[in-house]
RNA sequence: GGAGGGGUAGCGAAGAGGCUAAACGCGGCUGACUGUAAAUCAGCUCCCCACGGGUUCGGCAGUUCGAAUCUGCCCCCCUCCA
């Protein structure tokens, strides 16, 4: 703990360009977070992601516990060295996958009992152990282990889980001695604004390394969406990072970097990709669409990765249609790029104080489905 | 010339009298994906004026209340023997 100093820089309205220290790390905010769960961002490898400018990268606890388990992480010196990574990481608790696995797993005061996703072994982790992985996992930023509250839910679940996220966070921040790690809190209430208030605030008062937003992003429109974000985000301290977890779609990084946050993650961009879906500047497209089976043209024209560098739109389609790997790899070089990008433009028009222009910009040239994708 | 086997939707391949517009796979076309059980999942894929109708299973002619399925002839393909 005490191990991460934020520096707000400037700030333009509620936007806020910052700076993250941290074991030596230099981190800029706002910034995305490419996901590496199993201590692998999907089809890159540690040059693809320091080719993308990824400031940061996420593991996951739950299934390094599983798989190769903590002990093996910890003797090969912890997640970025086990990967060959050059750079800092910050791992999710296990939280997320007690709303995603929910129909495998069981939650009491203790903690939670999961069925294993790989074998159906039982298994059972509390906030304490959560944060004992985290520490052998060695990541540079640990979170608290929360419950993410599907959506919708009622007001009585919602508060009843949100309490106990909140005693989880305790018992978390109370195991956690690992000195060259920060710790995050999480903040979950769902939609109700007297519960993110209440756990924002309690947060607060355990004085935590950064505060995270959870429980997003789960299946609510854009307007509670943002809402929720409203609703807590005049609670954090300013002299903290704020963190709002898993949200990857363009309006919605926007938006938040907008309301004052300075990091999200997404899995977003990688699972699309691999599924043949690439942002670009006009939108999002289908590269294995039969139209561009002969376009030679660039993915983006806009964009400076290496994929849109050298290789065409007709090439893509062909490793897609053909199942080759090698389109995972460059799509998802591509996506996370793009979003690295608009993430950095947001920290350049920050500074010149012109970060809505820039955002206006952005959006009108982005073509949004019906749900705002 | 003789003996077998076979021709089913774009391709491969089930089906052997009604429950079949015809399984399944591939290919093709849509759509979904937000702290990753996801290189995944869902839908469509004979034609049409489409909660209904019209034509199909190499071709033609039959048997039958009813045929992709049974019979006859014809066409084509494969294997083996001369």
């Amino acid at each position: 703990m005490k191990n991460l100093k934020y520096t707000l820089i400037h700030q333009d309205r509620d936007a806020r360009l910052g700076q993250i220290e941290i074991n030596g790390y230099k981190i800029e905010t706002p910034c995305f977070m490419p996901v590496g769960t199993q201590a692998t961002v999907k089809f890159l490898d540690y040059r693809d992601i320091k080719d993308i400018n990824a400031s940061l990268i996420l593991g996951n606890t739950y299934h390094l516990w599983l798989r190769p388990g903590e002990d093996i992480v910890e003797k090969a010196g912890g997640i970025a060295s086990f990967m060959h990574y050059d750079g800092p990481i910050l791992t999710d608790s296990g939280g997320y996958q007690v709303f995603s696995l929910a129909d495998r797993r069981n939650i009491n005061e203790d903690g939670v009992t999961f069925k294993s996703h790989l074998d159906g072994t039982t298994l059972f982790m509390s906030p304490e152990d959560s944060i004992h992985i985290q520490e052998k996992l060695g990541s540079d930023i640990a979170m608290s282990f929360d419950e993410c509250i599907p959506y919708p839910s009622s007001y009585d679940y919602v508060k009843d889980s949100t309490l106990r996220t909140l005693r989880w966070a305790k018992r978390g921040l109370d195991a956690h001695s690992k000195a060259d790690q920060a710790l995050f809190g999480i903040v979950q209430g769902g939609e109700y604004a007297d519960l993110r208030e209440y756990c924002a605030k309690e947060l607060v008062k355990m004085d935590f390394d950064g505060y995270a937003i959870g429980g997003t992003s789960v299946g609510e429109d854009k307007q509670t969406h943002y809402k929720m974000i409203d609703d807590t985000i005049k609670f954090l301290p300013v002299d903290k990072p704020r963190y709002e977890m898993g949200i990857g779609a363009v309006n919605d990084i926007l938006t938040a970097i907008e309301k004052g946050i300075d990091m999200f993650d997404c899995v977003l961009p990688t699972r699309i990709a691999r599924h043949g879906t690439l942002m670009t500047s006009k939108g999002r497209i289908n590269i294995k669409k039969s139209i561009y089976k002969d376009d030679f043209s660039p993915l983006d024209e806009e964009c400076d990765c290496e994929t849109c560098q050298n290789y065409t739109k007709a090439y893509l389609n062909h490793l897609f249609r053909a199942n080759e790997g090698l389109g995972n790899r460059l799509l998802s070089i591509h996506n996370l790029r793009f979003l690295i990008r608009i993430v950095e433009g947001a920290r350049h028009a920050i500074k010149e104080d012109r970060f809505l222009e820039y955002k206006k910009d952005i959006i009108s040239r982005y073509h949004f489905d019906q749900r705002g994708f």
